[in-house]
DNA sequence: ATGGCCCGTAATACGGGA
């Protein structure tokens, strides 16, 4: 089985890269983060016509993440609210920013990490708290459910073989070693692996590029779109593939997708 | 060295992204 992430930026007026895109590659889920949309006017026929079911998640301009699924997906569920509570989640699910669902016995998590701006911001210590409920939820999910995926885009380069050119950067959004410790305590530290670096560990591989100063020509990009794996689906995994075709395109996203395959228990 | 572009909303600017 195939689950792949793409943030949009927009899904919109991204929809004929997104559906050209699944007709081409037929994966089994996709994980979409900043649709940018409210759930009424998400087009959901585009992607009905093409035989996908939809699960949105979405709000007003900001945020927002789907799952489209070949088949139909298993206790869907929207928010952190559902695993960790009300009281904890209330303040996070203001933005949409989290969506999971179980598939062929899999459970999936997708996730749109917030920015966090600039560090030290008000939206950066947003970021840091944002993870501890996140470590709260991944903990509670795995109680129950050994066969976990989480992906999306994380807004951190996990080390430096993620971005283009790290000198300099350890003051930077996304790459700090804040960020990085906040993310591997909050993911890692559960047992979870970075899939993408079972099969490639040197570095030069992105999943973002600025759309400025030609940074996709140039290649000055970032890995900041992940897939972290419980051991089981570590063990299954058979690829994990960044696929640059579509920030080629005319009017793309900053984003391109990340695919992970996953063979039969 | 700096900043550079694109999104939606609303409006012909701005907040936000990364």
């Amino acid at each position: 089985m195939k689950v792949a992430t793409w943030n949009v930026n927009s899904v919109r007026t991204r929809l004929q890269h997104v559906t050209d895109w699944l007709s081409a590659h037929e994966v089994d889920l996709l994980c979409l983060q900043e649709t940018k949309v409210v759930d009424a006017d998400f087009p959901r026929d585009a992607f009905t016509e093409l035989g996908y079911e939809t699960y949105v998640y979405g709000q007003k301009s900001y945020n927002g993440v789907a799952l489209i699924s070949r088949s139909p997906l298993e206790e869907v569920t929207m928010g952190f609210a559902p695993v960790v509570g009300e009281a904890i989640a209330q303040e996070f699910d203001d933005q949409k920013r989290v969506i999971a669902a179980t598939l062929n016995g899999v459970r999936v998590v997708d996730l749109y990490v917030p920015n966090g701006s600039s560090i030290g911001s008000e939206k950066y210590d947003y970021k840091m708290r944002w993870f501890q409920v996140l470590h709260t939820y991944l903990e509670s999910v795995l109680k129950n459910q050994s066969d976990l995926v989480v992906c999306g885009d994380f807004n951190i380069a996990l080390d430096d073989r993620d971005i283009y050119n790290p000198e300099g950067k350890a003051k930077h959004i996304m790459s700090s070693p804040q960020e990085r410790e906040v993310l591997t305590q909050s993911v890692l530290d559960l047992g979870l692996a970075d899939a993408f670096r079972k099969f490639t560990s040197e570095g030069g591989y992105f999943s973002w590029w600025d759309y400025r100063a030609a940074a996709f020509r140039r290649n000055m990009g970032w890995r900041i779109d992940h897939h972290y794996v419980s051991p089981s689906v570590y063990e299954r995994a058979i690829a994990c593939t960044i696929d640059t075709e579509p920030r080629k395109l005319e009017k793309p996203s900053d984003h391109t997708p990340v695919v992970l395959e996953i063979r039969d228990p």
